[in-house]
DNA sequence: TGGAAGCGCAACCATAAAGTTGCGCTCGAC
DNA sequence: GTCGAGCGCAACTTTATGGTTGCGCTTCCA
């Protein structure tokens, strides 16, 4: 299942979808994986597997959680199966600490103005 | 324990560093937690407690959580513990998501140049 | 037409995580 | 001084998580 509520309109994403992806990118293995294929080349699991020294199979599940997140996307190739980045997830997180750095800064602004008026 | 290895010239957190704040962040009631006390207004954990549908000792768990991750700090205040947020750690995971980010962005580029060339 | 490579499913184990409850301490207000 | 508010510690239960192993199916290739 990969049905994670879109944010169409490019605006923060709502709190529960946030912490699936912060979920998700939580495990150290999880974020090797992603930066692994942030360089944009797809890769399958067996080669995936030999930069890591967990069996084929724990590498599977996190890819799985990966995209159930939506950070990566799979596709059948032959008898492989070949996962891929996928940044629409990883903008909606960025989104999201965006919003918590913004109410940050302008509690930070109100304190200031509290002050020198 | 609050021992975070923090980046101070102020790049890309490590990778492990920035795994343990998203772990912190992907929990909803800890991301509710970051999100209320983002206001820059300090909360004592039962001020806090109110706010949910769980037991104090469960919010006092996800606060230790998020302390030990650097996401907020506390103070004794007479007979109750205030937690205020720390902006650091969100800027450390801020600064992982951008470098992953310019990494596909780059990919991109390649992509297109090779296409183009 | 056989292997072997790649993968999925299922069962299983161990540990961590999320939550509860009970109890006892300390501090503040009377 | 006493009482309640706020909190910490500890034990406990339940469920999720990360990992393994075994087996069987498809797909490529020689």
């Amino acid at each position: 299942m990969s049905g994670v509520e879109v944010t169409p309109g490019g605006g923060a994403a709502s709190p529960s979808a946030a912490a699936t992806v912060f979920s998700a990118l939580g495990d150290p293995t999880r974020l090797r994986l992603v930066d692994t294929l942030s360089d944009g080349e797809p890769r399958s699991i067996a080669r995936l597997t030999t930069d890591f020294e967990i069996s084929r199979q724990a590498v599977s599940k996190h890819l799985g959680v990966l995209a159930d997140s939506g950070l990566v996307t799979s596709r059948r190739v032959g008898r492989e199966k070949q996962y891929r980045f996928s940044p629409d997830s990883l903008e909606e997180a960025r989104a999201y600490l965006d919003t918590v750095s913004r109410q940050w800064d302008d509690a930070l602004d109100r304190l200031r103005a509290f002050v020198d008026g």
